[in-house]
DNA sequence: TCCAATACCTAGTACTACTACGGGTAGTAG
DNA sequence: CTACTACCCGTAGTAGTACTAGGTATTGGA
């Protein structure tokens, strides 16, 4: 399934909204919780974890992963918190703008 | 509000699903329909119509409105039609993957 | 020995909504 | 009579974001 341009962001923050995460296991959650339906892709992924941290809404450290590599664990900052209940709730009102859109009466063509 | 992309051709699909409207009917239904939440700039709103009439999804014809203007009146093929039922089925499935990857129970940070 | 999974990353691309214009008409408030 | 709003069409350029396609390296299993 593609993935609508906006939405990515906030599975970000949600998913680190636990304990802190390395990339891989970030996109490997989205995918599972999924059902494999979302697939994020590495092209996208690195360069939104970026793009986060340099909002200050996560924040990275490189540590050793319990198979022994070294990977680059992100944390929600206290900021990255408040943000992600701005955009929880921004996605849950444009999805009720949408079906509103899409089941309102529509118009009849004698409009000026 | 910002539109998400990717979102707004099945706003317009929908929207000519009834009855031929101009562009700025279009425009309009939307504004309204969404209680002015989402407002359908021209410089998107042109070029969409373009796209989706190039995809042939719609159809495009020089009338005459009520108020004596030439506006461009756009209908919906059959295929647009059928679009528009891929579209909206495809947005609901969005948002119900959404929805599950941003309620699953989280990883803990001890996975591999 | 080969391949999948784990882990990182970048460069370039495609697509889409937005900003900021420009052109013109009709009706109405002042 | 003037200014302003609503009506109607567009285009050019920009910004943002997910994707494609590539590269590096390690580990473990078949």
């Amino acid at each position: 399934m593609q993935m609508l341009k906006g939405t990515l962001d906030v599975l970000i923050l949600r998913t680190l909204s636990g304990a802190p995460l390395h990339g891989y296991a970030v996109s490997r959650f989205i995918r599972e919780a999924s059902d494999d339906a979302l697939r994020l892709e590495e092209g996208a992924l690195y360069p939104a974890l970026r793009r986060l941290e340099k909002k200050g809404w996560i924040e990275g450290a490189w540590q050793t992963t319990q198979t022994g590599r070294e990977a680059r664990f992100y944390q929600l900052t206290a900021l990255g918190r408040g943000q992600l209940d701005v955009e929880v709730t921004a996605w849950r009102r444009y999805v009720a703008t949408m079906n509103q859109v899409l089941e309102a009466p529509l118009p009849a063509s004698s409009q000026a």
